[in-house]
RNA sequence: GUGGUCGUAGCUCAACGGUAGAGCCCCGGAUUGUGGUUCCGGACGUUGCGGGUUCAAAUCCCGUCGGCCACCCCA
């Protein structure tokens, strides 16, 4: 039986990177006041099309279950967060600061860095419209790198707000209802030959020297973005951020601030998106809760990539993964096989990794699995009981202790 | 969805029309209580799957399923 494509295994090796990785997210999320929560992996296909209305994406696991509902595998969490948030939001203190870990499905052809299923760290304020919860977001974000070991020599955060490109259309007479069509070109204007660029300006009635000297706009005079960067620099974070106009993201549902993290070795590689979208949680509700919001989210596919092909991060990810501890009984001499099981459950209770052979087994052997589990030390019980003789594997020396001063010594170590 | 490329032992690969091999890993042994080195031995495959060409196919051809990559798309 084979595998479906673009999904993953996770054997013990992989698992231990993976629990590497969300612990490091979650604690560092937990530090900044979030707290965390989750929702159902399969959704009301309505779901999705309730954020703006427009045709839905084809790339959505969708299929009719037996009650005959049209659902979804969840390709993203903020229409569910939304949901969440609407139905209970006068039970929480606002701003609302939560986060989760979770996977999504998207039905795509596998490549690199997408696959069908991956995680996301999900990071959002609720209840707040300020700079300083974009601030707040934008620092989690680089803080969920930076505890890897990832620096802003690693990665960037390029970060731009919808509005500008807003008050340009105005400024050029242009509506605004065709705000999203006009970022869609702007969007695409890297990637895309300058005369198809130029074609489409033309039914805006702009001309592609227009947009590029708007996009090179210094910093210092793109208005409403003197806050932001304050709060950036309280933070000392104005190293890791730069503007750029060009980001706007696909999402019809971002309102203001949008940011995406880059890899800075391969630029083209995004490693996290997000921004404000302060009218999801009105349009999912009905109307019936209207809260400001702003989040980002992390996948862990791209994520992973560059951390394992960074020789700093690397370093720290086999430091990690190496077993802390533990101890392995090698049970020289069956006879004293009771004591041993005995000895094992005393040490395991006090909170030491114990492993043992469950069948007899030479000796030379036992020490031979010791090494492999990765144990620290090896405690040989045999003709010395109630003494043992405590082998710290690594250096090769041993010594001769009692049975009850064990967990003390293994304790401290 | 379109295109390129690759599928051989658990892993990394060799053999490129003539009996499928090596290294690593795994298991066992080298006088019965000391491991990561060494030596010896062992297990291991319908060559992704299905069809075709041929006296003979891992090898050539077609299809199919997967992996990787690019385009499309990107929440």
């Amino acid at each position: 039986m084979q595998r479906l494509p673009g999904f993953r295994d996770f054997y013990p090796e992989e698992f231990a990177f993976r629990n590497y990785l969300f612990d490091n997210w979650r604690r560092v999320a937990r530090s900044f006041g979030f707290v965390e929560y989750d929702g159902p992996t399969l959704e009301p296909t309505e779901l999705y099309k309730k954020k703006s209305g427009e045709e839905l994406k084809t790339q959505l696991f969708r299929f009719v279950d037996q009650g005959n509902r049209d659902v979804c595998m969840r390709p993203e969490m903020t229409p569910t967060l939304a949901r969440l948030v609407a139905a209970r939001a006068r039970e929480y203190r606002k701003p609302i600061k939560w986060f989760s870990i979770s996977p999504f499905f998207r039905f795509e052809k596998p490549q690199k860095g997408r696959l069908r299923e991956f995680y996301q760290i999900n990071c959002d304020i609720i209840g707040d419209d300020s700079p300083a919860a974009d601030a707040e977001l934008i620092g989690l974000a680089i803080a969920l790198h930076r505890v890897f070991g990832l620096t802003e020599t690693d990665f960037l955060v390029r970060i731009n707000n919808r509005n500008l490109w807003a008050e340009f259309l105005i400024k050029h007479q242009q509506p605004i209802e065709r705000l999203s069509e006009f970022l869609s070109i702007i969007d695409r204007l890297e990637r895309e030959k300058e005369e198809v660029t130029a074609g489409k300006l033309r039914s805006f009635q702009l001309d592609l020297a227009a947009v590029r000297e708007f996009l090179g706009t210094p910093p210092g005079s793109v208005p409403g973005f003197s806050e932001l960067f304050r709060e950036l620099q309280w933070r000392g974070l104005e190293g890791f951020v730069q503007l750029d106009l060009t980001i706007v993201r696909g999402l019809d549902y971002y309102t203001g601030l949008v940011f995406e993290i880059f890899d800075r070795e391969k630029e083209n590689r995004s490693l996290a998106g997000g921004g404000r979208y302060n009218n999801l949680i009105s349009t999912i509700s009905e109307g019936e809760t209207d809260l400001p919001a702003a989040g980002f989210a992390i996948g862990d596919v791209t994520f992973t990539k560059l951390l394992q092909g960074l020789d700093h991060t690397r370093q720290r990810i086999d430091y990690a993964l190496r077993t802390p501890c533990g101890a392995f009984i090698v049970i020289a001499d069956e006879m004293r096989r009771p004591e041993a099981l005995e000895l094992a459950q005393t040490l395991r209770r006090s909170g030491v990794i114990v492993d043992y052979s469950l069948q007899p087994t030479k000796v030379a052997r036992q020490f031979q699995q010791a090494g492999t589990v990765g144990a620290k030390y090896a405690v040989v019980i045999g003709q010395e009981w109630p003494q043992v003789r405590v082998k710290l594997l690594a250096e090769r020396t041993e010594q001769i202790l009692s049975k009850d001063d064990l967990s003390l010594f293994l304790g401290d170590n």
